[in-house]
DNA sequence: CCACAATACGCATTATATTGCATATTAAAT
DNA sequence: ATTTAATATGCAATATAATGCGTATTGTGG
């Protein structure tokens, strides 16, 4: 029941791609480290709260669209 | 702090374009009426798990993109 | 190899979402 | 206008996410 980890995986791409570390970008989020490297690994669900904290950081966003 | 609002909004206005109920939609959504309710209103903020339920019965899917 | 930084995980605690129930409000149909 | 369905909200109970701490593992530069 991995359902994010996708979105995980995403996550963890850009930030390294930015070339900065999970706690900077914890902490620039406001979430605890813990959070963030449960949600780059796929593991919990997070609230969308949470999960548009970290992607603002990134420049990312969600989307609704239809599916394929 | 209505960052949902948005998701709700497009949960709804696909679940009227399907013509069917709230309440039908949760049950076969496997997610409570309240919530379903809570999550069109912009109301709290939902997991990413519960959220897919839903858009997976709508036919939706969320998608990472780069904002704007 | 060694030292240091970054990532990861188990566990307990705290915070918050989810649910059900009762009840209210709103909408639709006859 | 009356009845019935649909949508909505308050509240209490339960389930689950978020966090912090300690520690382990992995990665990286010297």
């Amino acid at each position: 029941m991995d359902l994010i980890a996708p979105v995980g995986q995403q996550i963890r791409d850009r930030r390294q791609f930015l070339r900065i570390t999970q706690g900077d970008l914890a902490e620039i989020a406001g979430v605890s480290l813990r959070s963030l490297i449960d949600i780059e690994r796929g593991k919990g669900n997070p609230g969308i709260h949470q999960l548009m904290k970290i992607l603002d950081v990134l420049g990312l966003k969600i989307e609704i669209s239809n599916k394929g």
